[in-house]
DNA sequence: AAAGAACTTGCATATTTATGCATAATCATG
DNA sequence: CATGATTATGCATAAATATGCAAGTTCTTT
């Protein structure tokens, strides 16, 4: 009857049945002994970083798991699926959507030979102030990658 | 503008600025040139597979990853308008808004000659694994154009 | 080009979620 | 154990999101 257990029996509960709403949720919740209302579960979906998705098969719960441990840890691993090069740049994949920001994180290195980064929704374009310094770049963008924190400003 | 521009445009404005609500949001679109209503963007929310999570610093929306949908059209060569190419990339024109899913059709061929694609409006960047490699992408493109389907997991 | 189908959108509103405030429960400290 | 501090919760309601419907638009087919 604790809030722990009512937290964790809320993560199981989301994962393994169909849950479309709080009441839902809130009725479960009762079915498994944790009697509380609707205003209570927001402040737990807040607390556990549950999010709401809207999908064709109706509304659902989904952990997201990075908002739990991103205060201090860069995202930048998780959003990063590759790096590449050419005889001329380097192309960073991202997942849908993340190039903006994983772009803003490479240029606030300053790291002098980054010429610059170009990115749409889900590639980026890092051009270097020479070719010659492609290796060097690619070095630190895979060190970046697997970085648990980055002191960035 | 229509609607894929502007769907675009939410994927860029909710992963780098601070959006709370879909009134936050509509705003933000306005700014960018998209006048459309709440109740718009619910729908754009929903076919996009966005999510909606409170966090500590304040209501945030995320990419729900899995659910978006990458289906293939067998229309790419009616969207192609040209393929050219110069020393160190090629370079695609489309039809106005086509290209983004133009890019994502060429990304999920996931062939190895194919660096990364960086997408405009109506025009498509695509960076070679090695400039050697350009002609054999070009011929590939080519073959995209005129082909009915594609046999791509 | 006309007719019908399919898609898109806004409006009004229903549904769902978040929150200010008050109370109860739990914890820490002497 | 008493007392003040912190945490947890419910109630009522504010805020935010989703949706039925109708109107407008675009696409198909003949």
């Amino acid at each position: 009857m604790n809030k722990q257990n009512r937290q964790f029996s809320i993560k199981q509960i989301i994962t393994h049945q169909v849950i479309s709403n709080q009441d839902d949720l809130c009725q479960a919740l009762g079915k498994a002994g944790f009697a509380v209302t609707q205003a209570t579960l927001s402040r737990d979906m807040k607390e556990l970083g549950i999010a709401r998705v809207n999908t064709a098969a109706g509304h659902r719960y989904i952990l997201h798991v990075e908002s739990e441990e991103r205060r201090l840890t860069s995202m930048i691993g998780y959003e990063i699926e590759s790096i590449d090069a050419n005889e001329n740049m380097i192309v960073i994949k991202t997942l849908p959507g993340r190039a903006q920001g994983v772009a803003e994180i490479i240029d606030s290195v300053r790291h002098p030979a980054v010429l610059g980064t170009l990115a749409g929704d889900n590639t980026i374009f890092v051009t270097p102030s020479s070719v010659t310094k492609i290796p060097e770049i690619h070095k630190l963008l895979k060190n970046l990658m697997t970085q648990k924190k980055l002191d960035v400003g």
